[in-house]
DNA sequence: TTCATATTTCTATGATTATCGAAATGTCGA
DNA sequence: TCGACATTTCGATAATCATAGAAATATGAA
């Protein structure tokens, strides 16, 4: 749901650390090293996680005793699409996808979540 | 900013706003229709278009006694190009502009109310 | 097992938001 | 001018949200 994923990002810490993931690649970053780089309580830090999560703009993936989260780029660029056809006067972008899909995920297990 | 943008369309009342002004062409809607059209009685709608009004995402042009909402493309797409850039890990749309910008307004259609 | 570390959940609190009735403001037509 | 209509502002209320300390959970290491 669109309303969803725009309240996921409508917020200064999770936009900031939705950016830093990103930025991050396909990897993404354990909780720890993203509350660590901005600056967020753990607690807190969580509580974004998780709405994010619930959003389904980010994917967590246990390793050993670290989190680490990282972008659902699929989820990112149907965002981006529906906010192009039906907030843009119907008029898409050439690509189909703006965003890199996530084929090359060379760090571990292979999950799909929508 | 980007989170202004994002929060006001974050709304499922102001989202609805929105695309139904999209959908309506760069002359917009008054208020009255939009409230007829979507069920939202005059203050909360009030409410909303101040919102929508605060991100730059509408602008609002006094016609007589009718306040006719357009929406703001030039926003609109800057808000699509921060979240390609930014969002997207930097690979942007091909197109520059998703979005029709407001350089023609064909004002002569001429809706009336109910 | 016991300890240290990573993360989440619980709980409380203050802040922001959405809603709408009622009143106020603004504009037109008679 | 007045009265009707369009819209906004005011005021109150309920709901949701952001924050973080403290406790709980989970995993790895010694």
């Amino acid at each position: 749901m669109a309303v969803k994923k725009l309240a996921a990002l409508a917020q200064n810490s999770r936009l900031a650390i939705f950016r830093l993931l990103v930025q991050s690649g396909p990897d993404g970053l354990c909780a720890g090293d993203i509350g660590a780089r901005l600056k967020v309580s753990p607690a807190t830090l969580s509580f974004h996680l998780k709405e994010l999560n619930n959003a389904g703009l980010v994917r967590p993936r246990q390793e050993g005793r670290f989190v680490y989260y990282a972008p659902d780029f699929n989820q990112m660029n149907a965002l981006l699409a529906f906010l192009t056809e039906n907030c843009c006067g119907g008029v898409p972008c050439d690509t189909a996808s703006a965003c890199p899909p996530p084929a090359s995920t060379p760090a571990s297990s292979r999950k799909t979540s929508s």
